[in-house]
RNA sequence: GGCCCCAUCGUCUAGUGGCCUAGGACACCACCCUCUCAAGGUGGCGGCACGGGUUCGAAUCCCGUUGGGGCUGCCA
């Protein structure tokens, strides 16, 4: 048997969507372990809009998912708009074979017709009118009787009676191509054997499988995987969801935490979820993918790529949150950054993110000439009973101590007792007044990072601004 | 409306006639740990949509009902 070719077919919308993500995976991963061939068409016949310039987005989108335009693996990208010729080609060579069939009724007269006569679409009024090419007529498909039988890898046999498919259009009345038949076509030149796509173009399938027939060529391997939908159930969609995988990748998701949880969707790796790539490669299986639609559920996400973040090490941690730390070099001209000291709190970070976006925000008190102090926090933390006297004699005993962790752990913990203070009660009102939040990496390892000069200066500029009991 | 698909905890799933008193993960709750928040540990809550068959035996097979979704363009 010669080696199958897989194809995803995405059409250029300016992002590349999650479940053509997950659905190219799952291409990718056959493509990968049979040992065959994925293809990238890039598909509208639109030619403006198959520039390659307009989709350089989904290149990097499936390079981003370890789907790389230079693995061997990998072909493309193509064009729908280059085989436009091919795609007219294709329809004259039916009509001349009678297996397709020009018609003058114009779209709005379709709909009249059908409606005087109380039937459901296009009703064939054309079929044996023997009309040749001409201006506004459109060629349709004349849809034989009987039945198609679409053999699915996930599904198993779908019947279709015949009876209930019109004779849908292949040349539109300007002579161009339409999308159904340029598909077929460009799968068919390609060489396509396995078509694995998500759900809904499974009640078009029949319809392309019986252009393959008429085309002579023996219809390709389909697999239809389940939709992904949202909260309401409904096909995710640009409008309402978040459905750009760059958007996902911007915020500091992992991409083997984005592929990883893809593939869960509809299929499961066995008794572990997070598994490395090459066991997906290995053991994914179309019989074993699911019937049913998957939410695509964001806090399931979080929890993957928090789980990826921890497994990474502190150096390739903070080599992945460069990026953002750039970014927020950038936007913060008066920071004087220390790479040393983000490497020091750095595992700290690690253990606490589910996003790598979040990085800047967590240790921007450590660069900064003084935190941004939140109002909210710091008001609750300071008006709890003996705040004031805890910060006063922190100066104090932060001025004598050592600066070590372990010394300001232990010169801290003395002030707590001695106000009759829980540690972790103690800590909030230094914690806000030299971080600026409630919340954050552990106190006294940020207060050596900090610097017992800027220590205590955060903490004597307090009571300047804010009421203090 | 017509056609098609689907139906196990809130969610993603395991389950392919007896291993099921239905397993895991996320979420949620409680407790432990703890300098905040996390992480980690322990435990808990929670499901086979319904009704008929078939069978010694059904989450698993069949039929129906109900519910959900998709498709139904001279869009792609």
């Amino acid at each position: 048997m010669d080696a199958p070719r897989f194809r995803i077919a995405p059409s250029p919308t300016g992002f590349f969507h999650v479940g053509g993500a997950r659905t190219a995976l799952y291409n990718w991963a056959l493509a990968k372990r049979l040992g065959g061939t994925f293809v990238l068409r890039i598909e509208d016949t639109d030619a403006e809009r198959n520039r390659s310039e307009w989709n350089q987005g989904i290149i990097d989108a499936l390079a981003w998912i370890g789907i790389h335009a230079d693995d061997p693996t990998f072909e493309g990208p193509y064009f729908q708009s280059q085989f436009a010729d091919e795609h007219v080609a294709a329809a004259h060579r039916l009509h001349e074979a009678g297996k397709a069939y020009y018609c003058d009724l114009t779209g709005e007269q379709v709909q009249e017709r059908a409606k005087a006569e109380g039937v459901q679409g296009y009703g064939g009024w054309s079929r044996n009118l023997g009309l040749g090419p001409g201006p506004g007529r459109v060629l349709r498909f004349r849809v034989p009787e009987g039945q198609t039988v679409v053999r699915d890898a996930v599904r198993g046999e779908v019947v279709f009676d015949n009876a209930t498919i019109e004779d849908f259009v292949l040349l539109r009345g300007n002579g161009s191509p339409m999308f159904l038949l340029a598909n077929v076509v460009d799968d068919i030149t390609m060489r396509i054997t396995d078509v694995i796509r998500a759900e809904e173009h499974l009640p078009n399938t029949p319809k392309q499988q019986m252009l393959w027939e008429a085309l002579g060529v023996e219809p390709p391997r389909w697999g239809h995987v389940p939709l992904l939908v949202n909260e309401q159930r409904k096909k995710i969609s640009k409008r309402r969801d978040k459905v750009a995988l760059e958007s996902y990748r911007d915020e500091g998701y992992l991409a083997d935490a984005m592929t990883n949880y893809l593939m869960t969707l509809g299929w499961s790796p066995g008794d572990v979820e997070i598994v490395p790539w090459a066991s997906v490669e290995a053991d994914f299986r179309l019989g074993d993918v699911s019937h049913s639609p998957a939410f695509f559920d964001l806090k399931k996400l979080a929890a993957f790529n928090g789980e990826y973040i921890r497994r990474l090490s502190v150096d390739e941690f903070v080599v992945a949150c460069e990026p953002w730390l750039a970014q927020w070099r950038d936007t913060h001209p008066d920071a004087v950054w220390d790479q040393a000291v983000f490497v020091a709190i750095a595992p700290h970070v690690q253990l606490r993110a589910v996003t790598l976006s979040e990085a800047p925000g967590v240790v921007d008190f450590l660069f900064l000439p003084e935190p941004v102090l939140d109002e909210a926090s710091l008001s609750k933390a300071l008006s709890t009973e003996g705040a004031a006297d805890v910060v006063a004699q922190s100066i104090d005993a932060f001025g004598a101590c050592e600066w070590t962790t372990e010394a300001i752990k232990s010169a801290f913990e003395a002030v707590a007792e001695r106000n009759g203070l829980k540690l972790g009660k103690a800590q909030a009102p230094v914690r806000v007044a030299v971080t600026g939040r409630t919340v954050g990496p552990p106190l006294f390892e940020s207060l050596e990072l900090l610097g017992r000069d800027r220590t205590i200066e955060r903490l004597r500029a307090l009571p300047a601004g804010v009421q203090v009991r």
